[in-house]
RNA sequence: UGCCCGGUGGUGUAAUGGUAGCACGGGUGGCUCUGAACCACCUAGUCAAGGUUCGAAUCCUUGCUGGGCAACCA
């Protein structure tokens, strides 16, 4: 475990919740022994994302709290869906969040063979059948969520029968889908999952551990509770939608008389301006409505990775949104603050123009040029001081320049004095406009008594400006990234609408900014406050020696524009 | 229309029969060489109705309401 990734919810001031509360209940009892011993079992079909993170950090952190363990365990029953390749990117992502699970990674196709023969145990209880029923055919003797179901006509068949059916089933004899084995339990349940479930279905599919070994592979349900029970695992974290399966994940280790882990089940994360399924973040990448998986705009770990979100961000948002059963959704800002408030205390600072619009400082000698100091990171002393050049030519950010201010703009007008940043104070005397009347240039002089950026008079300006000195100047591409949704809940639309219809256009804007020139330097794995705009990253994708592309991480809060709102209403 | 699980300010989350608190958001000020950060104050809540109790967010009943469940997916 890496600094304090597995800390209990600090901010939650000693606030436990509810896992937390029955994990310390039991370890008061001591039901397990006062172990805890928890476990991620993602299955390998698609890449984390800031969800499955929410998971990784409970049951890694819950281990960690308790001085216990956390297995990483993939669910790899399902060969037609599951590849190498994820198992390698969600190691990659556990790891990168900063969590560790030494020597215990696990595989559910491990425990292949065991799995086999605690079924033939259950056929020779009596309490498994062989089923020759089509799908179709299973599905309607299931019943409805209102009428019971009926009992196939295999269910009472020999134990000798089933138990020759089922080896045969094994030994490759029988084509996909024409038998299951099943779960004798009870077809007029209430609870559907305990209406005989398969136990295990005939997939004539190469494994991506096991290859062509095996002809048929156990379902979820039973082999999940039996991966936790030879785990020795205590307390198994999943989300909401397993509750129903609960009893069927009892059932099965009652019956096999093995040891006995406590599923718990929590509310899934839910985020505004954003999707978490599968199935949609599957369908941005194939339908191209992102760069892949690792797009920026995409809350996979990867994406957030790429867009400059840190571990320690992400672990602090885990915190802050809590554990519950409740179905909420979280506001996207919450994550956004936390990778500000990780950011604040770490990035340096650097100043880039996005919007450049040219200044000439005409009582500056014409090619002098000086080198300023400026401070790295006003809230950290350690990280130094850098220079940054000055000379008679400008930019600045348009936006803080107005012709016309209302009351409450502060920045640079005609006339008006403002600073700028670490340099000198400066007044606008004259606009420069093109032939269509937009303007292209402002003319300003500087008191040459400021250099640094405070007045000997003691006079005060109402605002600091950040500005790169135009012939030093280094130009590179910035992207500017928003929500990937226009709207908080994506997933409203009208009937027979689609969430692709709420994606936003301006997701992304593509800017050449004006840098100041150590910026050149910048290698992807920094992070950057560019002053009074947000949080900067180069795109690890794109960038080249030299050559950095930036990601806008996230803005800082904007007050004025909250103003500006305000007086537009 | 069956079963399971939920419902606390706008949002998220505490309070296990004893003063409804924290954070985010929103608002107002302060400070400031980032309209950032930081600081102070304010704002706003127990789904409803009954019941038990000296006392109910908490226990009981009913209703309302949200989510999940009818893959040989996980």
């Amino acid at each position: 475990m890496t600094d304090g990734a597995g800390e209990p919810a600090a901010e939650a001031g000693g606030k436990l919740n509810f896992i937390e509360k029955l994990v310390a209940e039991d370890n008061k009892t001591g039901r397990f022994d006062r172990r805890v011993h928890t476990r991620f079992p993602p299955e390998p079909n698609g890449f984390l994302h800031i969800g499955h993170a929410k998971s990784i950090c409970l049951n890694f952190g819950l281990a960690a709290a308790h001085g216990g363990l956390c297995n990483l365990r993939f669910d790899d029953t399902n060969p037609t869906k599951e590849e190498e390749a994820y198992v390698e990117s969600i190691k990659r992502d556990v790891r990168w969040l900063g969590f560790d699970w030494d020597d215990r990674l696990y595989f559910a196709s491990d425990y292949f063979d065991q799995l086999y023969e605690w079924a033939e145990q259950l056929i020779t209880a009596g309490k498994a059948y062989v089923c020759d029923l089509t799908p179709e055919q299973t599905r309607e003797h299931r019943g409805t969520l209102t009428e019971p179901g009926r009992n196939s006509p295999f269910r009472d068949r020999a134990v000798a029968e089933n138990l020759d059916l089922f080896r045969r089933m094994k030994a490759g004899e029988f084509p996909d889908g024409a038998r299951t084995l099943r779960a004798k339990i009870d077809m007029a349940s209430p609870n559907l999952n305990m209406r005989d479930p398969v136990m295990y279905r005939i997939m004539h599919a190469s494994h991506h551990r096991t290859g062509d070994k095996w002809c048929i592979y156990p379902m979820y349900d039973f082999t999940h509770g039996q991966s936790d029970s030879l785990e020795r695992i205590t307390h198994s974290i999943c989300t909401l939608e397993f509750e129903n399966h609960r009893p069927l994940y009892d059932w099965y280790i009652e019956e096999l008389g093995i040891y006995h882990p406590q599923q718990i089940e929590f509310a899934r994360l839910s985020l505004t301006y954003a999707v978490m399924s599968k199935r949609k973040l599957l369908r941005l990448v194939e339908e191209k409505h992102v760069s892949g998986w690792d797009d920026p705009r995409m809350l996979t770990i990867s994406g957030l990775r790429r867009r400059g979100y840190t571990p320690e961000a992400i672990r602090l948002f885990c915190d802050r949104i809590g554990v519950a059963k409740f179905n909420s959704t979280v506001d996207m800002g919450v994550l956004e603050l936390s990778i500000r408030d990780d950011l604040n205390a770490r990035a340096e600072r650097r100043m880039a123009v996005l919007d450049p619009l040219k200044v000439v400082i005409e009582n500056y000698p014409e090619g002098q040029s000086e080198q300023l100091e400026a401070v790295n990171n006003p809230g950290d002393e350690g990280a130094g001081v850098r220079s940054v050049p000055f000379s008679r030519e400008l930019y600045i950010e348009r936006e803080d320049f107005m012709e016309d201010p209302p009351k409450k703009f502060f920045r640079l007008a005609p006339g008006r004095e403002v600073r700028l940043r670490y340099a000198y104070m400066v007044t606008c005397t004259d606009v420069v406009k093109n032939a269509a009347g937009e303007v292209v240039e402002l003319r300003c002089t500087y008191d040459p008594e400021t250099r640094g950026g405070s007045a000997p008079d003691g006079r005060k300006v109402k605002a600091t400006l950040h500005w790169v000195s135009a012939p030093d100047a280094v130009a590179a591409e910035v992207r500017l990234y928003d929500h990937l949704f226009a709207v908080p809940n994506p997933d409203d639309v009208p009937d027979g609408g689609d969430f692709l219809a709420n994606l936003n256009p301006h997701s992304l804007e593509r800017v050449t900014g004006q840098l100041e020139p150590s910026l050149a330097a910048a290698t992807p794995g920094e992070f950057f406050q560019f002053e009074r705009l947000g949080y900067f990253t180069p795109d690890s994708v794109d960038s080249k020696p030299g050559r950095p592309v930036f990601n806008r991480t996230t803005t800082l809060r904007d007050t004025w524009a909250k103003v500006q709102k305000q007086g537009d209403a």
